[in-house]
DNA sequence: CCTCCTTGTGCAACTAGTTGCATAAAGCCG
DNA sequence: CGGCTTTATGCAACTAGTTGCACAAGGAGG
């Protein structure tokens, strides 16, 4: 799966101790691919034992001490391989088009609400990524890494702003009811 | 979670058997909530012992034998109990664009077939949409049942346009570096 | 200095989803 | 009528992801 390879490009974008990388993955790798704090320690303990990262030097193992990874050659290769194969989409869930679509069968009592719930939460995440856009990517900067982060980012801006118009459509259609 | 609720919307819209189900999860519910034979023969036997589904009469159940269900009102009051409860979005995972995203750090050595193929295949998803659009919703059909199912399609067929574009704009950029 | 809160790591048990395979009936075809 | 394919149902074992909780260290404050 895919989870190692996220966390394996966050430790190359800076080494980190697990709760560092669950407070980053809430902030930017998991925008598109999140995960818990205990899905990450698993891993990192995994990654580990395959040899693709190492604790940082000076830092003896102990409960309740900070332990930071940085990742080794193996891993990097590792994550080159990985991200050079080709790769199916994986299958698409999601719940509100669901519900829609029962909707459609068994009314739509109760859903308008959280149409607008929803609403707001892509509107929030609209803002936070507007918010990113400006701090992260002023104008000059364009090194080809810049410019495939940025290509991320802009998918992120584009898939919310889709959701709100959609969901602003879905709306009105309940209006005219 | 979300597949026994699919399953009773599906057997609403009409009585099937399990192979049945799968076909058309293939088709139309799967687009947005896509499962296995094996997942919805597991859910079937669980809704039937939940009292929410039964097999239609004037079938003995026995392998190789095709049983089909029908929903109970006690499976669509519960159907419609879920579709009007409030439900967090579940959390987004993308595999292109955590390969973009680690593309920036190891090199994009391999990735450019793959956006191609994805695009190819976004393209045809598109077109089966649109089939679908001209074929169930020609202009006269708006009874509010219709409109809801025509919302939905609208947002499969507004996200492949998406996913067009930027994995076009994507491949504009793999050219000009 | 002892309790409480925060930071940090981790185990165990669970739910959801996937893969591989078995089995049975029924139709097709020489 | 005997093997071959298709239709149909299902078990078992696996991988991925979630939830609940435990525990240790260190700092803050009465």
């Amino acid at each position: 799966m895919s989870l190692p390879y996220a966390i394996l490009t966050a430790l190359l974008e800076k080494p980190s101790s697990g709760l560092e990388l669950t407070r980053r993955f809430d902030k930017s790798i998991g925008y598109f691919w999140s995960a818990t704090h205990q899905q990450i320690y698993r891993e990192l303990g995994k990654l580990e034992a395959e040899g693709f990262i190492r604790t940082l030097p000076s830092q003896q193992p102990a409960r309740g001490q900070k332990k930071s990874y940085e990742v080794l050659p193996a891993g990097r290769a590792e994550l080159a391989r990985w991200t050079g194969t080709s790769q199916d989409p994986r299958p698409h869930r999601d719940t509100l088009l669901l519900r829609m679509r029962a909707a459609a069968v068994v009314g739509t009592e109760g859903i308008e609400a959280d149409l607008r719930r929803h609403l707001d939460l892509h509107q929030r995440q609209l803002a936070e990524y507007e918010e990113i856009d400006k701090r992260d990517f002023p104008p000059g900067k364009d090194s080809s890494q810049d410019r495939l982060r940025h290509l991320v980012l802009r998918a992120g801006i584009d898939l919310e702003t889709f959701w709100i118009q959609w969901l602003t459509h879905a709306l009105e259609e309940f209006e005219t009811v």
